[in-house]
DNA sequence: CGTGAAAGTTTGATTGT
DNA sequence: ACAATCAAACTTTCACG
């Protein structure tokens, strides 16, 4: 017998169509956006299924790629201190190859928690993680001038981490 | 016998003094911070540790506050178009009841993904995910205008999420 | 989707360094 | 104070109904 392709799962990967969630999907995703440590059985009590059904989604949600990766959170706090920044950054040369020098200059500086390409008068949001101030301005000098490709660039210093996460909005309806 | 008190986790938890990793410490928190996912056996065998071993430590991270928690990360471009904004906010009134009021409304909108209190001439920066630019600017003048102590914000759009992550760099030597 | 048996993982007591 | 070992409890996995 023919394994049937499971169409949720192939045709996303082709990056076309999206995964479309029912009400226990959505229930499902928001718990492991929660907590990811829970187990099979406590997460099927909480939506109301066995196990199995529950393991058998979760492998549909990262075949899908709808959950990417589980990871741990630190807080960066507890091992010490800590300086967040949000630094804006306006490129010199706009040209394909000098965004591409930049981007993986982001990539591969451990400093740089997150890196966005914006719209508008700033090409990017960069979010360090340094020890202090003064190591913030180091690293910042060594990634946007260093460089030579920055025409400018503003430093927001971060005196409170308000709100903080990589969770994605699933509509309850 | 009585109980010794565990000193790095007694002593954080009074946001005192900071645990203090080990090299196998930061080895197993890089792991922990790229992939939750693995066994204790696994990452044993990368460490060179004894799975109990390995747990203990990873016992004393959490009750330490080291390790946060642990989620799924999903990819919100898996379950159909999505829009990512960073706004740039200046309040008003800067009295600290509204900016409590301010934080309280960030922490309760499940599209509002991220926000810090900066210092400098923005008040703070919020990561916005929606599914259109329409819907964005809806939850904005929601958000900033509804309430009427914002004084003016700027919306950034995003084109590309370069990097994103909550990674926290932990130094190899 | 649920059930149940097999495989693998986590847990904690114990012992040794 | 910390590591290894081992057995019991629990989870995950998968074939089948």
């Amino acid at each position: 017998m023919v394994t049937p392709i499971e169409n949720r799962a192939a045709v996303t990967q082709n990056h076309c169509v999206p995964f479309v969630p029912d009400a226990v999907d959505r229930r499902l995703l928001r718990l492991l956006q929660e907590d990811a440590g829970r187990t099979l059985r406590e997460l099927g009590e909480l939506v109301g299924l066995s196990p199995s059904a529950v393991q058998r989604r979760i492998r549909g949600y990262r075949a899908a790629g709808v959950v990417a990766r589980e990871v741990a959170v630190l807080d960066p706090a507890a091992l010490g201190p800590t300086t967040l920044a949000v630094v804006l950054v306006t490129l010199d040369h706009e040209s394909a190859e000098h965004h591409a020098a930049f981007r993986t200059r982001m990539r591969h500086e451990p400093r740089v928690q997150q890196c966005y390409d914006l719209a508008g008068q700033w090409d990017y949001v960069v979010v360090l993680v340094t020890d202090s101030l003064a190591e913030c301005r180091a690293l910042s000098d060594r990634l946007f001038l260093g460089d030579g490709n920055v025409r400018r660039y503003d430093t927001l210093p971060v005196l409170d981490p308000v709100k903080t996460g990589l969770t994605v909005p699933l509509p309850e309806p």
